[in-house]
DNA sequence: GTCTATATGTAGATAGAC
DNA sequence: GTCTATCTACATATAGAC
């Protein structure tokens, strides 16, 4: 820990982070990774014995990127629902992303839901966090289907972002997103 | 026309439209198009100058399919509302699929989305396709703005899609159809 | 139109010097 | 730990006989 080791390690996680992002998992190679860092392709094996672990190192750090994030919306408000706002506010700033390539979270899970089932339920791992603590918020609001109302924003959100990038359309997202802030604000339990 | 290499042609295609779907775009190769069909890899070129003109065609014939599937729908009843819960139908009748590998159409523009722009405005004429059908079922119930409603549904529908196939879930997918057609049957203009 | 053989590039992965 | 050189497989694409 602390070595030069650790720190090539993890900038190559950033930039793999970055590629599998922008241009797909299968469509980034130890090439790009390696013409991003510096760091020369044969030097990957070092630290990675495959390119699936690379993928696995990619959804440990965005797994603790969304926790940390959760974490900041948690701390934002003890009003749950003023979490949920937070948390939507969370997707407002990456717009321009969103448009150009999706969400991160799921047009990874749609690649790999097409591969092999070991990197289809790791890259899930993510989803899972967001899921989580979404339901939590649900719950805090009285819901006894904390789960299924969380499964239908998570569900939301991912088409606004299919349909947002497929049609690169940002007046779209930003509508939507602004549907969505009323309709948390809307939200009864009944 | 009639002749055996058009045969050939469309079964090049329907192969291709089957493993595009199941495996993706980017992970299906010419051996595996060949495996299927029986016809040597070296002829498609016979038929098709590159990879992305089998992909222009199987959008063509997705184009085509959902055409006429979005046609049986206005056969089935003059109500608008009647055409939207057909639609509905139909996805129920693929549950299995979409749990497997997503939307047909929102996985491919989703994967594509990460590449060269040709291919991605090309593979968006099929969400056009179903988005303009969309827009005219809204407009005849009354909606001036049955162009957001038609990008709302197609959004919701994407939605459902990517989560169940995240997480394998056939249970949600069953319940978010339902609640679709919910949602249809509630439509009133305000 | 159909087929085989092959060109050419690049992918992931390995070996071994330093 | 870091680097270069290289292996092997397989991708798209081409050439040319039949």
């Amino acid at each position: 820990m602390g070595t030069k080791g650790d720190n090539n390690r993890a900038r190559i996680v950033e930039a793999a982070d970055q590629l599998f992002y922008k241009r797909g998992y299968n469509q980034t190679s130890f090439s790009d990774i390696a013409d991003i860092t510096g760091i020369p392709r044969g030097n990957f094996y070092y630290y990675f014995k495959t390119k699936d672990e690379i993928l696995s190192a990619v959804v440990d750090a965005r797994v603790k990127q969304y926790q940390a994030a959760l974490n900041d919306c948690d701390k934002a408000s003890d009003d749950p629902r003023e979490r949920l706002l937070a948390f939507a506010d969370m997707l407002s700033s990456n717009e321009d992303t969103i448009v150009e390539s999706g969400c991160p979270i799921g047009t990874l899970c749609s690649e790999l839901a097409k591969g092999n089932g070991t990197l289809q339920s790791k890259s899930r791992e993510v989803f899972e966090v967001v899921r989580d603590w979404l339901a939590k918020q649900f719950a805090e609001l009285g819901f006894d289907d904390a789960d299924d109302r969380a499964m239908d924003m998570l569900a939301r959100m991912q088409g606004v972002s299919v349909i947002s990038s497929a049609f690169k359309d940002s007046a779209y997202l930003k509508r939507s997103i602004n549907d969505l802030k009323v309709w948390i604000n809307g939200l009864t339990l009944n």
